[in-house]
DNA sequence: TATTATATTGGATATATATGCAAGAAAATA
DNA sequence: TATTTTCTTGCATATATATCCAATATAATA
């Protein structure tokens, strides 16, 4: 039997530092670390830990600590879901608005990503460090953006 | 093919208001509600509002819904971990003192049941609405509270 | 230290959850 | 309205996750 403490602590490192989709990715990691469990063991863990395993609002899914909150993704309720990735937090639409939420320090980049798309749709974006504020031209559906915005925010819901 | 939108308040409505354990308890509710789906269409749902199921801290699951966040049961980390049920969201401890937290209303009652134990270790408690504080005698350890709180807050990690 | 109670874990497996595929709606467009 | 494209869903099933049981270790207590 190893040393459980290390082994719980080793868990809030990674799920803090880097998206996990599955207890079995998870465990590779732990195992690669040195760590020697199973994947039984690793499910009583997260349990333990109130580690919740979540839609990642892109097709995926993503392992959350506790504490840290959940962006609800799209409030324009109905419709399918929308897209996301590793940086990518939430996306909104209100009227000629879209709010793009994404984890620190990401949205400049991003930003610089949907500009060089020069689409006629898009009238201007603007960053600052976790959100970025597309504003789109009159008359412009929601969709229309989605399409271009596909291959910056890659999947949606596959 | 139903109404999506409203099948999503819902299930919403039905998370926010029960414990839910299981994708199949939720299901069971909706189609009693008269709702028409199967648990494929339920998972899909489920991920795309990023509802998250987790450890309830007392040996079961529940689902939650975004923003919601869950307390970190037990700051005391190593040993195992500790108890919960359906008005229970967390527990804590340090020093001689023991802080409880439970759903919006819950802690008056709760306390009353503790202090009916009229257990020599407890000095007394203070309720809040969510929060009962217990004020242990000194020298109580933390597994002696346990012992005595065992029959009010349900099972320990089964 | 011997004895008893409590925890931790793996193996095997039950249970729960996710998803590929195809079919039937709904919406957009011609 | 006819046609095309996009959604939504169920079914069957793959995949992922949880848990029973038994073994072993650890802690508590005599």
């Amino acid at each position: 039997m190893k040393n459980k403490t290390e082994r719980i602590q080793k868990i809030k490192e990674i799920i803090s530092s880097i998206k996990i989709e599955s207890q079995g990715q998870l465990l590779d990691i732990l195992l690669e670390e040195g760590y020697d469990l199973t994947q039984a063991t690793l499910s009583r863990d997260l349990k333990r830990m109130r580690i919740a395993k979540v839609g990642d609002g892109c097709g995926g899914y993503s392992y959350i600590l506790p504490g840290q909150n959940v962006a609800k993704t799209l409030n324009t309720s109905h419709s399918s879901s929308v897209p996301a990735s590793n940086w990518f937090v939430s996306i909104d639409f209100s009227g000629q608005f879209c709010v793009i939420k994404t984890r620190p320090g990401y949205a400049g980049g991003i930003a610089l990503d949907i500009d060089a798309k020069e689409a006629d749709q898009i009238m201007g974006t603007i960053a600052g460090d976790d959100t970025i504020l597309v504003i789109l031209r009159g008359g412009v559906r929601k969709k229309e953006l989605i399409d271009i915005l596909r291959d910056i925010i890659p999947i949606i819901d596959k």
